[in-house]
DNA sequence: TCAATTCAACCTGTCCGACAGGTTTTATCG
DNA sequence: CGATAAAACCTGTCGGACAGGTTGAATTGA
């Protein structure tokens, strides 16, 4: 069977690299690939596509920077896992070009996790639920280190998303991560008091129980209020 | 100013190609750029990074394949658009590789959409209204020829997203029309009769008017009622 | 016969040089 | 001063080269 499929020119965009991409596309679906599966080297996608090997290098590459493949020195390419890396870079890079604002950011995020609060609360095993209730009680024992407490949270809703059992929520997921990042820690210190910090600490720990109990409803209205309140306390901080 | 910023070690994964990824993107927060804003040349980055051409190519390369710089011949390279090209092969990566189903986007979709709704109905201009209205009409007026019926399909949810007036629900949405295009097929097939057929259009000119009204509850409620009867007729077809 | 070892073939990462066009800037001319 | 022509610049593609890393097959030894 031939490398390539008939129509490997659906991604021609006049330069060949996009036709590379194409093809390579194509032997993937054409042959079923799944993740860890190899694809050709290159030199014989450039003999079997005539272009140089600069070329079908550069659609691998890109490939790999999407994280649709794997690249190996020495080994052949493989097909990836799914993974939020392409996602990330291109949010980062809209807000970075003040193409998105992080108003619109949190309400994607409330949006999509609204979902996998319930969806978790429906669908997570016991040792789900006790990670992400784990991750939220870190979030207090850890009260005096900001980037402990930050990174428990940022791992406590990506549990959660996890627990969703929908591999394209934990991508959106993802994805927010480098730009929640960046913004944490000023919806931490926009806070007015510990007192306050302290009560989006409990907010999550309500809301980890509520997975662990099963309840889908209690789970959504506790992101969402999760939400609400993050997005007044940077609205205080002069983010809007 | 250096063309390169400080920590321009934040993407090296062990090979120069990283690096000068993260070099660009770093470039481009440094200075700020936004779309249309032109890039150094691939010989100054070259220079600059002290890396052949051929890796600078590669990172260029990477970055326009996910739609973050457009390339062209002769000219220099700019900062893009923000584009749900990138997302889009993700996802059909996804799918194609046994990752995702067709479920998971429906649930997606059905979360991002009915959200698009509401804030549709609460910020669409007359225009937009307008255009929505038109393509759940032109659903109907070529209810013969199902490609015609499927394109307005698309056009209609993604000018809903549009009107969201929030470009990461575009995005999504967007991402989300490569693998609809493959699906709605069988959705259409699957539906039992012409009646139904016609009753899921009139489900998008109620929509479009409830968004031209600007009621985002019955426009919420419409969208959620249109994905609970599209997955129900893909149910039907075997697709679950 | 079989397992361990060695080696040859293969493969990717990077570099260099070259040339065909397309684009931008500069200099020249009317 | 404006139009035009030339020079400088830039990207797309090609071919070849070489340093390592990987793989599988042949060889060797038990």
């Amino acid at each position: 069977m031939s490398v390539v499929s008939v129509d490997e020119e659906q991604f021609a965009g006049g330069n060949l690299v996009s036709t590379a991409i194409g093809a390579i596309t194509q032997h993937i679906r054409a042959n079923e690939l799944g993740p860890g599966d190899r694809l050709p080297s290159e030199a014989t996608l450039s003999k079997e596509l005539s272009v140089s090997r600069s070329v079908v290098r550069e659609a691998f590459r890109s490939l790999a920077t999407m994280r649709l493949i794997d690249l190996n020195v020495g080994k052949r390419a493989t097909v990836a896992q799914l993974d939020h890396g392409a996602m990330s870079l291109m949010i980062e890079h809209g807000v970075h070009t003040a193409q998105i604002n992080i108003n619109q950011v949190y309400d994607v995020r409330r949006t999509i996790e609204m979902r996998t609060s319930t969806l978790a609360a429906l669908r997570r095993t016991d040792a789900e639920a006790r990670i992400i209730l784990g991750h939220a009680k870190a979030m207090e024992t850890n009260f005096d280190d900001a980037d402990k407490v930050m990174e428990s949270d940022l791992a406590f809703h990506l549990e959660i998303a996890r627990a969703s059992k929908n591999p394209i929520f934990s991508i959106i997921v993802g994805a927010f991560q480098g730009v929640s990042r960046q913004t944490w820690p000023i919806g931490w210190r926009s806070r007015a008091s510990d007192a306050e910090r302290h009560a989006m600490n409990r907010i999550h720990i309500e809301l980890a129980e509520a997975i662990l109990a099963g309840d889908p409803q209690a789970a959504s209205q506790l992101m969402a209020r999760h939400f609400d309140e993050s997005a007044k306390a940077l609205l205080a901080a002069g983010i809007a």
